[in-house]
RNA sequence: CGGGGCGUGGCUCAGCCUGGUAGAGCGCAGCGUUCGGGUCGCUGAGGUCGGAGGUUCGAAUCCUCUCGCCCCGACCA
């Protein structure tokens, strides 16, 4: 008989949330500390799978890492008018130190654009030093007035690139290099989150940006979640911090600059994508553990005969396979079943005495919760075994992801149709509205147009809301 | 930041109205038992009742302030 340490979904989903986070180990509350969480191992543990990915393809596509003070002069901030107001309430300001009253106060980093801007001017002469292709891994501060944990804290933890370039062009394609090449490859094949490509509309768009492209996803209770943004800063940057080089034909030009980024947020997307009533869910790519063995024995005897088979099936694992041996011997099997179901492994190897004398393991995937994920397979080529069913699960936590968004996705041709589909998921619509419209929209039905997807039809409609024909089609979303 | 709710062993909560010096379940420790889907029993440890003031002979309980958390709203990666 399970306990319920889980709040379920249709029960309430923001307990449900909360829940998982907590006794999957992910995050406590920093109590002492406002709007701030403790990793706790697990969490962290897969915050550093995702940087590991992200990292990767950063470098992958010719990044260097770097690293600039958490501290940033207030003044840095005013330089970029859109940048300061945009930050500006949400800032955390050092005023002292060793003592006194500092001459200019210093601000906690809510990014790095200004800082990072100083240098780039220094460091930029020639048309021959750009690009300049920058990553950063750090902390900011946003002191923001509701926190959940991972969704939205006041500090997070993030990947900052930050990149110049000669011309306008060349902007652009990193910007859109960044989304396609790294993030959504990342999000997709890794974390298996299907994502939709899109450009951020005016009234969404990063403080200070030209544009402002962005992968957004749905969660399981159809709302959205912007998974990584890539944004084109045009010469907004570089005229606010004198970022300028000479070309070819001796003229200075003043830089085209790009900033992107993923923060932590993307373990919660990560749990309300893929995780259900019973706990965690992991993708076996990102997962820390992919396979978890609970061995079963009744006696000493039996004891010693099982985990001789199951030191020998760790050798051969070894190095092939993130597992772990769970030998805790105070606990039943069943109670671990359910613990590393909660903690969401996606694979469980059972080995018991049946199991010793037919030469056979038992396995249950994660995804598939009870009788219809578990089967009885020989130790014979068990290496070759795991790693096709981790891919089966792998690709099976995308399908449905892709099954759930879909089947939560509807055109919507009047503003009634746009107002029920936003209470269940993504509303597509043809749009021509202002700025002042998707504001009315916004206070009337809580929700924005989350993008434009970059994937326009060819075939012109008529605006949700005006009427008027258009061929811009956008996603309507009430978002985290 | 506005409205509402709540802070009592690690967790969930009772006690507060009607002040008299703290309880339960789970978890934890030890021993035994059990072990193929959350074993069971015995013994035991653990709390200056979020914090600071005040009222009182006496405060978890009443009053004031403060900090934090949760829900709703406005703001946001």
């Amino acid at each position: 008989m399970p306990k319920d340490v889980i709040t379920t979904r249709a029960k309430d989903y923001n307990q449900w949330y909360l829940d998982i986070v907590q006794h999957a180990d992910l995050a406590v509350s920093a109590e002492v500390v406002r709007g701030c969480i403790v990793f706790r191992p697990t969490g962290w543990a897969i915050w550093e799978m995702m940087q590991r990915g992200l990292d990767e393809r950063i470098k992958a596509t010719g990044h260097e890492n770097v690293y600039f003070p958490l501290l940033i002069p207030e003044s840095f901030l005013r330089r970029e008018q859109e940048h300061v107001e945009g930050f500006a309430p949400e800032v955390a300001v050092v005023t002292h130190a060793g003592g006194e009253a500092l001459t200019e106060p210093y601000v906690i980093r809510p990014t790095s654009e200004t800082i990072i801007g100083y240098f780039f001017a220094k460091w930029i002469r020639s048309y021959r030093d750009l690009p300049l292709l920058y990553n950063q891994w750090a902390n900011v501060m946003r002191w923001e007035l509701r926190t959940r944990p991972f969704l939205r804290t006041a500090e997070f933890q993030w990947q900052e690139g930050h990149t110049a370039h000669a011309t306008q062009d060349d902007a652009e394609r990193e910007t859109l290099m960044i989304l396609h090449d790294v993030y959504a490859d990342f999000v997709e094949n890794v974390m298996a989150m299907p994502v939709i490509r899109g450009l951020k509309t005016e009234k969404e768009k990063f403080a200070g940006a030209l544009r402002s492209y962005c992968i957004e996803a749905m969660m399981q209770d159809g709302r959205a979640l912007q998974a990584g943004t890539s944004h084109n800063l045009g010469q907004n940057f570089a005229r606010a911090f004198d970022i300028t080089y000479t070309d070819q034909g001796n003229t200075v030009q003043h830089c085209w600059t790009t900033s992107w980024g993923i923060s932590t947020r993307l373990i919660g997307a990560l749990i309300m994508t893929h995780s259900d009533d019973e706990g965690l869910v992991l993708p076996p790519r990102l997962a820390p553990t992919q396979v978890i063995i609970v061995p079963i024995y009744k006696n000493d005897e039996e004891q010693s005969k099982v985990m001789a088979v199951v030191e020998r099936l760790s050798a051969e694992l070894k190095g092939k396979l993130r597992f772990k041996v769970d030998s805790r011997d105070n606990l039943t099997p069943g109670f671990k079943f359910n613990e590393w179901e909660l903690k969401g492994v996606p694979l469980r190897i059972e080995i018991g005495p049946k199991d010793v004398e037919k030469g056979s393991v038992a396995l249950a995937r994660r995804d598939m919760p009870g009788k219809a994920g578990k089967q009885f397979v020989n130790q014979e080529g068990l290496v070759e075994r795991l790693s096709t069913l981790l891919e089966e699960i792998q690709a099976n936590l995308y399908t449905k992801a892709l099954a759930f968004r879909t089947e939560r996705t509807r055109h919507v041709h009047t503003y009634e149709e746009l107002q029920s589909q936003v209470e269940i998921g993504f509303a597509r619509a043809y749009w021509a509205g202002s700025r002042a419209d998707e504001q009315r929209l916004q206070d009337e039905l809580k929700a924005t147009i989350r993008c434009i997807p970059l994937d326009q039809p060819e075939q012109p409609g008529r605006c949700v809301l005006t009427g008027k024909e258009t061929t811009q089609l956008v996603i309507f979303a009430r978002a985290y």
